[in-house]
DNA sequence: TTCCAGGTACCCC
DNA sequence: GGGGTACATGGA
């Protein structure tokens, strides 16, 4: 089994990375580490940590071979990214942002793949995050292709536009989706419309913010929550602050702000350029802490 | 049973 | 442009 072992990685804590609400197809084996497919690629990730005080440990990828890493993994997990110098801007004289930070330090914002994030988002809006990853599961056993096993278990890539675009309701009945299962198909007829590569582009720097959320929202069943999303996701639109529930509720109790004006132009100001790292934060501290 | 979830479309004014 | 409401589903 192909292996690689990153050493001297700071602020990578793999409950934290992939149960903090922002990829819905990563599973929690009984030693904490966690199994994905992502691309097709099935990889096991683990966290072993070796230094009390910086919380310094090594990262290791099982089933992953060097070049996966270097040419895949790295970019999907932001493994570039120094998190400590984000965790200072936005902690500096915010006590409401230390705590979330102290709380949640080992978040990582994953690179993901736009459609991908697409139909999960779609999938996500009025739901509960298991249903939503049952949901998701559904959809990819139902219309992805076998990607092999893993510790005795079958993995399905992530289903392609093509594969979406010609079904019909009652195909998609088994995934239970709901009122949603519209928003799927026309989704993905939108996507081989416009030409695979106009979502992906939608990446690109030179591409403003508000330019790829005027883009986003022309999907049906996109609203400014999911398009945030999916800006911060798998775009690389790192101001982009979605607003849901629990954000709500976070600007609510700590910040004593109601409307949703309000929050955005606060988060603009406060959070600036870092405004998708410090919601990942906010969401994380007030969902586990009300989560008994 | 009723309430709620990483909201949005649609309608009304 | 703001303010309501219906929407499928299943877990708590």
């Amino acid at each position: 089994m192909s292996q690689v072992i990153l050493k001297h990685v700071r602020d990578f804590l793999p409950d934290h990375v992939f149960d903090c609400g922002q990829a819905f197809r990563w599973q929690r084996e009984e030693d904490g580490s966690y199994t994905g497919i992502v691309g097709g690629r099935i990889a096991n990730i683990r966290f072993d940590q070796q230094e009390e005080n910086t919380g310094e440990g090594q990262l290791v990828l099982s089933n992953v071979s060097e070049s996966e890493f270097s040419e895949f993994w790295k970019h999907y997990l932001d493994l570039d990214r120094d998190y400590r110098e984000i965790q200072n801007v936005l902690a500096q004289e915010d006590p409401v942002m230390k705590a979330a930070i102290a709380f949640g330090r080992g978040i990582r914002i994953l690179r993901q793949d736009p459609w991908e994030t697409l139909i999960s988002f779609l999938i996500s809006q009025n739901n509960h995050i298991p249903r939503i990853r049952k949901c998701i599961e559904t959809l990819c056993e139902c219309f992805g292709k076998p990607a092999g096993t893993y510790r005795g278990r079958a993995f399905y890539s992530f289903p392609e536009p093509e594969a979406l675009s010609e079904l019909t309701a009652e195909d998609l009945a088994v995934c239970r989706l709901g009122y949603r299962e519209q928003y799927l198909v026309k989704a993905a007829r939108k996507v081989l419309e416009d030409g695979p590569r106009r979502l992906r582009g939608m990446s690109d720097p030179e591409i403003s913010g508000e330019e790829a959320f005027s883009y986003i929202t022309e999907f049906c069943g996109v609203g400014p929550k999911v398009a945030n999303c999916i800006l911060l996701f798998s775009l690389g639109k790192y101001d982009r602050f979605p607003v849901d529930v629990w954000v709500k509720k976070v600007m609510k109790n700590y910040y004593g702000l109601e409307t949703p004006k309000e929050i955005a132009a606060f988060a603009k100001k406060k959070f600036g350029r870092y405004g998708g790292f410090a919601q990942q934060y906010l969401f994380y501290y007030i969902r586990e802490s009300e989560q008994e």
